[in-house]
Formats: structure tokens, sequence, C-alpha cells
DNA sequence: CGTACCTTTGTGTGCGTACACAGAAAGGAT
DNA sequence: ATCCTTTCTGTGTACGCACACAAAGGTACG
């Protein structure tokens, strides 16, 4: 615990240049004002003397406040986006040193108008910073246009669209993740040469592309492993819980020895809860996401696996990577896949804990 | 970006306590020197403002040096061992704002007279904080005692022992990892009603606490979930490489219909790699632990799944966890289980990039 | 040669906290 | 009342950096 100032300071630079402190600031900052003899020579100790700025002192010396927008889906209570909501709140709090806010703006996922107007509204609120999740494309892109216009930098969430160039991305691959599914639904299949894949609809769309690229990655490995695997499509509808519970039941009065299933979305529990009601235990499921109703089924034992895609996370890392990238004028990587987790009744206990954020590689911006 | 000071500062708490920043400074560090009505006025105020420091100016006014040391047991290149103290340099470097350095120190494991000549050199050292793995719970016991006459806050890596009540701990469950890589073999299995313990002895004792635990929690499953599976336990002796082989021939010949096996430490390789020169593409294993070799084999296909238990942030997280003790004075949480993942050819790109570190609760000391 | 003006450079102050030190108040002994 | 402790409290400086402002140097032109 002694004292001692090992690391490099600005003071130092400049002695060594042999100017003042004012002006190696302004070339740290790349500011007008600074000869080409001086810059010349402070940029050649800097290069030599790989300096770090603390960043304690920066942030605490440029006490400004930053105010960050996020646009997601509307949500209810323990779903999906909640958990990465509350994973950006998490960040708000632990780096609220930096004096940073966030404001929360939600769309109707299936209504495009929505996405625009809500959109318009966090462009009016002059956020310095954007989390998002480019659910429709196509609005997105002219949504992150805007962005692009007052050079404010945006992180995409759960699904990406690189052509957009993002400051970052946070989420699964998805066509790995379903990838992955496949090969543990195979083992569960035991043998079998049936499995039915549960589909949600809604409004008419088949959920995300998320989804879909599951969807992918499943086949892609079923098609290689096991092409003799006979799959079938049950479509559910959600809104209509009545009819959902008829279609199931029709479903396996017409394929009484299927055993084996999977949902690419999470909502697993509707067939989960589905096997409870009717005491069925021999029927194998998986889900994606740990929501509350999930961890129930996986407790009960009517979900075997769930994939877990860490949502907080997400939601954490996002804001990270924003101050790292404003605040703290770090190198932030750009494409964050998340792991792939699988989870069941043993290990879950042990993932809510943790939380992913990314290694911190310090660079000068 | 607008300027704004929202945050309480120790300034404005003076000011409501109508004493000077002194005071309030004293108070909040518990020093002497504070009449007991100024005191009680301070702390009210404290209390209803729930005050949070601003913890990059108390890092920055207090620049002391922290010195923490390591004590593992000594590894090459590549072994389990090299990972966490690879995650421990990761955080001295992320936090090395803090002006915080480390040690390492290492022991022969298969020596307890290593363990207590190492140990003293350590003490000797001044460590301000030490991270350990409490292989010999013997001399641990001995070892702790020391750190605790000078207050050296100690941190046990990988295996716990709650009864000498380290400042926290990081490693897995190794009961509830057994468990769950049962099920997983389990499924493995497919029906075959036989399945085989790989098992390393090292200088004639059975590896460490966890590999015992990790076959207490497999055997627990099998008793409840598939009572009649028979169990057979190979032991290999790694330093003679030409023996193992011979034992795996032998063992494989009185055996050849057994198509599952597992190893409760990171030498899956050891079999994996004698599949792969056999050219056996049938046989099923599971081991623990990312090493090279392992993923060589998850790769070739000889090894159909490792789990693994993040070795690098466990490292990480006790070095931020001193830290979070000792600089920042936060309350830390004592027992941190890693998350139990699984992890097959097709997750493990997206495993290495992320890393866990623990929720921040910041609470005043 | 002086003034105006621009470019370049140096200095000073503040961010919120820690800690040393000085000063004030209170009490006791002479 | 004076002096000396012993508490107790306020002030000042430092930490490393950012930014505003002042000062210095140079050039152009009357």
């Amino acid at each position: 615990m002694e004292k001692q100032h090992d690391r490099i300071r600005i003071k130092d630079i400049a002695q060594l240049a042999g100017v003042s402190v004012g002006t190696v600031d302004r070339v740290l900052h790349s500011r007008s004002g600074v000869s080409p003899a001086s810059r010349r020579k402070v940029e050649e100790i800097l290069q030599q003397l790989n300096y770090q700025p603390n960043m304690y002192a920066s942030a605490l010396a440029s006490n400004k406040k930053y105010n960050f927008a996020c646009l997601l889906p509307s949500h209810s209570k323990e779903d999906y986006w909640d958990d990465v909501e509350s994973g950006m709140f998490q960040a708000v709090s632990a780096f609220s040193d930096f004096h940073i806010s966030l404001n929360t703006f939600y769309y109707d996922q299936y209504e495009f108008g929505s996405f625009v107007e809500t959109g318009n509204r966090l462009l009016e609120s002059g956020a310095d910073g954007v989390v998002l999740a480019p659910t429709i494309e196509e609005e997105t892109s002219r949504f992150v246009g805007k962005l692009r216009q007052s050079d404010t930098p945006y992180i995409f969430i759960d699904s990406n669209i690189p052509r957009l160039s993002p400051l970052a991305f946070y989420g699964q691959h998805a066509r790995k993740s379903g990838y992955f599914a496949a090969r543990i639904l195979h083992l569960l299949a035991q043998g079998s040469r049936e499995i039915v894949l549960f589909r949600q609809i809604y409004e008419g769309r088949l959920g995300s592309n998320q989804q879909l690229h599951r969807e992918e990655g499943f086949y892609e490995y079923m098609k290689k492993h096991c092409p003799d695997m006979k799959m079938r499509e049950l479509n559910l509808y959600v809104k209509q819980p009545g009819q959902d519970e008829m279609l199931l039941d029709e479903f396996f009065r017409a394929h009484p020895h299927i055993n084996c299933g999977i949902t690419f979305n999470s909502k697993a529990y509707l067939v989960g809860e589905y096997m409870l009601k009717h005491g069925r235990k021999d029927f194998h499921l998986m889900g994606y996401d740990l929501l509350r109703r999930n961890i129930a089924c996986l407790k009960a034992g009517t979900i075997d696996f769930i994939i877990a895609q860490q949502p907080t996370v997400q939601g954490y890392n996002s804001i990270e990577c924003l101050c790292n990238h404003l605040i703290l004028k770090k190198k932030v990587k750009s494409c964050n896949y998340m792991p792939i987790n699988l989870i069941a009744e043993d290990n879950i206990d042990f993932y809510f804990d943790a939380h992913v954020c990314e290694q911190s590689t310090t660079i000068l911006s």
C-alpha cells in the first residue's frame, strides 16, 4: 500500500516533449491550435510511451451528462425484452459515476407505423447513444440513417443487420444456436424418427428473424446428421389459448407416437403446461429463453432443456459499450455473439448470478 | 451532454449537516476525532440520502499501490491453471488505474512441503490480498490462519472450504456439475447399459476434490435415473503414456460393446486421442475443461461434449473482487458458483469471447 | 515604431475525494 | 486569569485530467 506514481501522466509527456500540458491535451483530443512541430514531437513521444489516460480522472474532469435511449418492442413483465431492459438499467446504475441516463421507447412489434412514430419521438429526445432491436429491416434502415446524420452511435441487440454497420451488435448466432439445439434434441429423441416443431404465429406472421434462423440451423443439422428424420410443424396462435389447446389435442391424437419437440421462440411453456395438464411425462421438449413459466416447466419436468441467450447480459453490455465508446473512448468490438448455453434443471441455479461482459481492450481514440 | 451535478457529493452532505467536508470524511471512514453529536447528525443525513461515493474520485485521491498475490499449483502452458492465471492478469490490466500488481507463487500440488514453503515466501512478500487454490485442506487452514493475523483478505478459487471463511469463492458446484454431466452422458448412451469412467491417478492419488465431487454427483444421477446402469472405472496414470495406451487396449478388448465414457478431470484428450488414433468414431466421450488438446478432439469428433468452468473468468473475478473489497469498499458476494456450460463443436466459438463478472452492488463500507 | 490581429503556448481552476495540518473550543491544573 | 492539554473541526493541497482563459510570439499594415 505504498504511495507511488509509476504510470505515465500527461505532465510526464509534456516534460519530455518540452511543451506544456495544455499542448499535450490538445494533441490528445486532436484539437486545433498546435503548431505542426509541437504536434509531431508530442505524437512521437506518445507513441513511444504507449500512454494510457487515467479514465477515472478523465471522467471526473469532464463531468458531462450522457443521455442514452433504447427502442424496443413493447413487452410485458417477465418477457424476454423485460430482461434485456433490466440489464440495461443494471448497467446504468453500475456506471452511474459517469452521469448517464436511459430513456426507454417502446413500439408495437407488429405495426410498422408504430416503429416510425416511436423512432421519431426518440430522435427528438436528443439521445447521445441508442440501443435498438432491429426487428424491421426496412424501417430500421431509415431510422439509423437519421442517427448517422447527427453522428449518434447505435447498437443492435438480439439480431443484427451488418450492412447498417452498427457500433456494435449483441446477440446470439441464431443459426448455430438452432444447430446446437438440434444436436441435443437428436439425443433426446433416442432413436425416434419423428419430431415436432411448434411455431407461434402472431398476427399472421412468424415472430422474429431470429426464430427463422434457428429453424434454418436446426434443419441444417438434421439434414446432415439424420436425413431420415421426419419433421412435422404445428402452428400455434398464442392469442387464443383455447384454440391452441385444441390444436395440440388434435395433433397428438393424429400422432400419438411423437415424443419429442422443440419451439424456436420463448413460448415453450405453452406446450410444457399442456403436457403438465395432461400428465404426459414421456414427451421431450426443448425451448428458448428462461421466462418464469419456462423455468416452472423445466422444474416440473415437462421441458427438458432451455437454450438461454442471456438477455440481461445483452442489455448490460450494450450500455457498457456506449460508455466505452463515448466516454472512455475505448475501441469496442463490433460483433459480439452471446454464448449458447444449455440449461437443465440441474444447472439453472448457477446461471442467473453470472453476467457476461466484454473483455476490456483499452485503446486510445 | 449538458453539464450537471445531480449526484450527492460529500460537500452536499456537509452543508446539510452543518459541518465541513472533513468531518463528513471522518464519519465515512469511521475515523476518530468526531463529536458524538456531529457523528450522529452526519450519519442521519447519510442514511436519508443514500450517499454513493464517486469511486473514481475516491480512487484518484487515495493513490495507493496494492500488491496482490496468488498461490497456485505449478502448471505448464495450456493447463487449466494457466487460464486461471491469465484471467487474473487480464483483471490486473483492466483495473490498472487502481495501481494494482500481482505476484504469482507456485507450489507442487503433490508435495505438502512445497505448499508450506511457497506459502511462507508469499507471506514474506507482504501482499494486501491473496488468491489461492485450497487443494490441501490441512495446510491451507494453517496458511490462512497467518493471513488472518495480518487481516489480509484471501479468496478461494476452483474449490471451496467454507469453514475457513474466505472473503469469496469462485468455482463450480462440482457435485451438481457431475450430476448434469450424467444427464447428458445418459442421453449419449442411447439406451446402452454400460458406461466407463476414466480416472487419472497421479502419484498414487486421485487428482482434486473437485474431481471426487463430480463423481459423486454423477453417481447420484445414475442411481436416481437409471439404477441398472453398469459403471466401470478405468484408472490411467498420465505420466506413462505407453502404459495408458496398453490399459485402454486391454479395457476395450475386455469390453468391446461399451460405447460411452467420461472423465472428471481435464485429461479427456488422453482417451479422445486414443480413439482418433484407432479410428473409433462410435465412442461417445465427455470431459472437462477447454484445453487445446480437448478442443482438438471436440473438433475431430472424438469428444462429444466438454463441460467448461470458465477458468479465465474465475481468475478475473477473483482480482476484481479484491479490488471491490479493498479499494472500492464494496460489499462482495462470498460464494460465487460458476455456470455449468455444455460445450459442443457448434457453440465453442461463442464461449471464449465472453467472460463473466459479478453484479456490482455498491454498498458503503 | 506602434497597434491590431492571429496563432501558438502556458497557466489556472474545478471535478469529488483523502488526508495532513492548523486552528478553535473546551476543560483542567496552576 | 494564564497556560497547557485534549478533543474536535475547518482549511488547504494533491490526485490526473479537461477546458477556459491569459499570455506570448509572430505578422501585417498604417
